[in-house]
DNA sequence: ATCCTCCCCTAC
DNA sequence: TAAGGTAGGGGAGGAT
């Protein structure tokens, strides 16, 4: 018998990865819906690119497929050569940028219509810098550039009048435009001219979330994890950066050397910026380093008072709020409540500024200034507390040069928000071989000459531990928090500490006497689940003994997607809310265009002034002490349509019956999303094996805890559990899967069986998922990474059916099934030498489809290879299958504590 | 029991 | 003045 090795050569994948890699792009040419769509027409618009700024018609989706197919090229970020497309910018944007080449949309489109370029100037959105910004809003409302949809067809009363006031045509915009309605004519225009103030404002809601911080964070945020996504999916996983790193390692240290942590699986690096905010605010304010700052829109001048503003009212509704809650945790609390509005001053008053602070320096937060304070709190604490402005554009600039030096050595990244990343870096380290301190340094070293900005990494056996050695590394620092350190540091950890653990549930924990890690330890599973639920509990049970079930996922799914305003909501009638409706519901189409989503279920979340709040907020423009109200239909087919939501969200707004002029705060959000590519009807043993019920027994606990513990090895030694519940009875037969049937493909077997069910918990899932990983470990050398190289492609991805959470993670290969068929049989029939990484490619693949749940199609693909097989009848390729069945067998034991049945064995 | 809906909580 | 968004996880409790 051969060794092993010779047999499946480990770098001989080459000669099969340029192989797979030509048989993948045809792959891709047939999967490609989209391929016709991108042909080229002409070559209008070479060496112009586009960037579109806000809401346009066409959208921007529409726009970029139209410069795609003419010739152009499209920016979703913009750079100083694009053209600006727009129909409409806020004002304060409009104050800070050239106006010479904002140009409408009709630009694009007329140019298409007269197949030449015409001349943009015709076009400019402002004809003149010096002039405001003439809008036409007229053009913007006219029916023929939204879709109407008159023709829609309801019985229900109210949607039928909420057809009606949709589709009005007397919008407040005209009415704007509207000479003989003089009411406040003058005044309206004034406000058009100057600021958008209130939501009533036609460009409220650009002007709004250009200068909310959250909006940006959040953008930001979805926006990186897709950045990741598309990374992974365009890369070749070859990484040539890393001889440059490895030799700058070696460099300050030339003995570095992995030594590898026996104790970790994985080592898990976290990353993130110091005060991100404020970093890059500094980096043009060298003055300032060392001082005292917050970003925060206040300028520092005093508030003006407004009339009917009382702030202790309002103050001591949020305190009572606040105490009936946490009364029911305990009756001990009453008096010593410390809230958000606490030590804020008057109107008026030199602390009286309601602006949150969106960061500030280490120097701020010694003197116990916080993110998220109110300015005029923050002042009293820290009187020498200076402000610098936002500068989102900078803060997109240094959070893409952070993930672009990370994504240089490895894309095995879960991308948290812009400034915050968790990296697993084991394979990386192994490759350079280097110190994991070393590396760090190295590593941080290059971001803070690439940015100009400071940032922390950790370093741990998984993400828990990674985020807290962040934690402990900061500013400006690092730190690894290496097994044998792991227990004692653990235990001083605070519990709001924890990720996860925020106001609500530490002062639950506190409230029955702990704070710290170690003394919760105390706490049996049993007690902390009766006191915060199963989830929660063993989350925390495990947390706090430095354990972590959650693995790191790449690939993001899309759940929902909504767009809320909680700020400038002040409305006088109906129809100035029923016009905002409108806008929003265009805001949440053109973000579900960008995902390329529709969804079935819609909510409307509502603020509404309290029975006991003033009507005149505290804070200018703020939604002050509100109820809040969510209301939600479901659709019968999934729509992404913006007079539908429009619709279906004032049907929903006159059932609640709300007095327009409470409302403080409008949102909707759409959920049960689709993608728009590929609505495939999944295959109906998949539908059955999520939906039917199969396996009535709950989650063990102690299943999850012999997980959790082999995956964290070096806890197991002090706290013994066995894994071997996990793994019970192997000769049980699944009895859907096993049952006397012939194995005919996945939809003619009818799911006619009742019984069984896979444990549903995702969190059973995913530690299956890292226990697998280990028991599978083959040699993920880079040879597996180039793999998936030609594999992972985007087709598959869109394909995705979003709701069904054990999509979540996609695994190894983000390959759909049919196409690793197709690839199977090239294998097959290659008439090579299975190499083992290939084999390990398929199997951790297979294995994938095991913890995905995606049996039905599992089984397919088996019995398909297993036919092959037998053709080939081949000693090799016997042993191959054999290699291959084993770990899929080892994972549906993990999984399903059953084996997969096929008909000969 | 399990599913669905309406929340609440947390994070950035 | 001020820009209090957004997504995901999960619990409570009623409907089935």
């Amino acid at each position: 018998m051969r060794r092993r090795d010779e047999k499946f050569p480990e770098n001989g994948f080459e000669a099969w990865g340029g192989y797979m890699h030509a048989k993948v792009s045809k792959l891709k040419e047939q999967f490609s819906s989209k391929a016709a769509a991108e042909i080229r027409v002409s070559n209008i618009f070479n060496g112009i690119s586009i960037f579109v700024n806000g809401f346009t018609i066409p959208s921007a989706d529409e726009l970029k497929e139209l410069m795609v197919q003419h010739g152009g090229v499209y920016h979703t970020y913009q750079t100083n050569d694009d053209f600006i497309i727009a129909s409409n910018l806020p004002d304060t944007k409009v104050k800070n940028m050239s106006l010479s080449k904002v140009v409408k949309p009709e630009w694009i489109t007329d140019s298409i219509k007269c197949n030449c370029l015409l001349d943009y100037n015709i076009y400019l959105l402002y004809s003149n810098k010096r002039t405001q910004p003439k809008l036409n809003f007229n053009r913007l409302n006219k029916t023929e550039s939204t879709p109407n949809f008159e023709n829609d067809n309801t019985t229900v009363y109210e949607e039928s009048k909420a057809n009606a006031i949709i589709s009005d045509e007397n919008t407040n915009n005209n009415q704007l435009l509207d000479t003989n309605h003089k009411p406040n004519k003058l005044q309206q225009e004034t406000k058009q001219c100057n600021i958008a103030k209130t939501a009533v404002d036609p460009n409220f809601i650009s002007e709004f979330y250009n200068n909310s911080r959250l909006h940006h964070i959040s953008q930001l945020g979805a926006s990186f994890k897709q950045y990741i996504n598309d990374l992974r999916d365009e890369s070749n996983y070859l990484f040539p950066a890393r001889v440059h790193l490895s030799e700058k390692i070696r460099f300050i240290n030339k003995q570095s050397t992995y030594s590898i942590n026996f104790e970790y699986n994985k080592i898990i690096m976290h990353i993130d910026m110091d005060c991100f905010f404020v970093s890059v605010g500094l980096r043009s304010r060298s003055d300032l380093k060392g001082k005292p700052i917050a970003v925060t829109h206040s300028k520092g001048g005093q508030s003006q008072k407004r009339p009917g503003v009382d702030r202790n009212v309002e103050f001591n509704l949020y305190k009572q709020r606040q105490a009936a809650k946490w009364s029911k945790v305990s009756e001990t609390s009453e008096n010593n409540i410390e809230t958000r509005v606490d030590n804020i001053g008057d109107e008026g008053d030199k602390f009286g500024s309601m602006s949150e602070i969106a960061s500030c320096s280490y120097e701020a937060r010694e003197k116990g200034v916080k993110n998220g304070m109110f300015m005029g709190a923050a002042l009293r604490l820290c009187p020498d507390l200076q402000t610098i402005p936002y500068d989102f554009d900078g803060y997109k600039e240094v959070a893409y040069t952070l993930y672009n030096t990370i994504a240089q050595y490895t894309l095995d990244i879960e991308a948290v928000s812009c400034d915050e990343m968790y990296v697993d870096c084991t394979t990386l380290l192994k490759d350079l071989n280097v110190d994991v301190v070393d590396f760090a340094t190295v590593l941080r070293e290059e971001i803070k000459e690439k940015t100009g900005c400071p940032c922390s990494t950790g370093f741990g056996g998984n993400r828990l531990q990674a985020r807290l050695a962040t934690k402990k590394a900061k500013p400006n620092g690092q730190f690894f928090l290496t097994s044998d350190l792991v227990e004692d540091f653990i235990f001083n950890i605070s519990l709001k500490d924890l990720p996860g653990v925020g106001r609500q549930i530490s002062q639950k924990l506190e409230s029955l006497g702990h704070y710290t890690c170690g003394s919760l330890q105390q706490l049996t599973l049993a007690h902390l689940q009766k006191y915060l639920g199963n989830k929660i509990g063993l989350q925390l049970f495990n947390q706090c003994r430095g354990r972590d079930l959650n693995s790191l996922t790449f690939h993001v799914v899309r759940k929902s997607v909504s767009a809320e305003v909680n700020y400038g909501i002040r409305f006088e009638n109906n129809e100035q809310c029923y016009n905002f409706i409108k806008q929003l519901s265009a805001e949440v189409h053109s973000r579900m265009e960008q995902f390329k989503v529709v969804g079935k279920c819609i909510t409307l979340k509502l603020m509404v002034r309290a029975k006991d709040a003033p009507v005149e907020t505290a804070k200018f423009m703020g939604h002050g002490y509100c109820d809040v109200i969510n209301k939600s239909v479901s659709l019968t087919s999934p729509t992404s349509d913006p007079q539908i939501i429009a619709k279906e969200i004032v049907s929903l707004c006159m059932k609640l019956n709300i007095d327009p002029r409470e409302m403080r705060g409008i949102g909707i959000q759409i959920t049960k999303l689709e993608s728009v590519n590929n609505r495939q009807t999944k295959g109906s043993l998949s539908k059955f094996i999520v939906s039917e019920k199969i396996n009535n027994k709950p989650v063990k606990k102690e299943d999850l805890m012999s997980i959790n513990d082999m995956q964290n090895s070096h806890i197991a030694k002090t706290n013994p559990v066995t894994p071997k519940k996990v793994f019970q009875s192997p000769n049980m037969r699944s009895p859907i899967l096993s049952s006397k049937r012939s194995p005919t493909i996945g939809p003619k077997r009818s799911p006619s069986r009742k019984r069984g069910r896979p444990p549903k918990s995702l969190k059973l899932e995913q530690s299956t998922k890292s226990v697998m990983d280990k028991f599978l470990q083959g040699n993920s050398s880079n040879t597996i990474l180039q793999a998936k190289v030609s594999m992972e492609k985007k087709e598959i991805k869109q394909e995705t059916v979003i709701e069904t959470p054990a999509k979540k993670e996609k695994g190894l290969l983000g390959l759909h099934w049919e196409q690793t068929r197709e690839l199977l049989r090239a294998w097959l029939d290659s008439n090579q030498t299975p190499k083992l990484c290939d084999i390990n490619m398929i199997s951790d693949y297979m294995c994938d489809m095991v913890i995905n749940k995606n049996i039905d199609k599992l089984y397919i693909l088996i019995n398909f290879f297993r036919r092959r097989v037998t053709e080939l009848n081949d000693e090799i390729w016997s042993e191959v299958q054999n290699c291959i069945l084993e770990k899929v067998q080892n994972t549906m034991i993990a999984v399903y504590g059953k084996k997969l049945w096929f008909e000969s064995n």
